[in-house]
DNA sequence: CGGTAGTGTAAGGCATACCTTACAAAACAC
DNA sequence: GTGTTTTGTAAGGTATGCCTTACACTACCG
């Protein structure tokens, strides 16, 4: 699953840890998507795309 | 996380059984999803929203 | 009645999505 | 070059998504 969390976090000027406080989740978790370590929970997967204003459709992309 | 499952199931015709093997999942998991027993992964609410030909955020809604 | 299909549900197991704590490295300030 | 923030990463723990196997119930079908 690929995703352009990295690329909006930055668009936001928010660090890992600022958005892992607003969405609920530890930095280590937003560290671990963003490098493609695993994917997060549709619930997790919802609350990023509401904070980037995204389609989660826009935000994760299923890679095959 | 509320969702439209069985509904959007219903109207392609298909059992719990032949809705798993299109996705690749058994009929307990979509059992259980329907049921609102757990959510699925990320990855498997795309491959469902694309069985159904709709968009995640139609199939699932945060109940909160 | 006996057979089949669909569904609900439980047990036990495995993989993974999260957590906390901790340390090291990198990036940026001054 | 020192200090601060941010990021990467590891260990060990808990919760949950998904698996297989198995059994019970309903509905329909002959």
């Amino acid at each position: 699953m690929e995703n352009r969390v990295r690329e909006m976090r930055a668009e936001l000027g928010l660090s890992q840890g600022e958005l892992g406080e607003r969405i609920g989740v530890s930095r280590q978790a937003i560290n671990a998507i963003e490098r493609g370590k695993h994917d997060p929970s549709l619930a997790l997967a919802f609350k990023l795309a509401s904070v980037f204003g995204r389609r989660i459709e826009e935000v994760f992309r299923p890679d095959a």
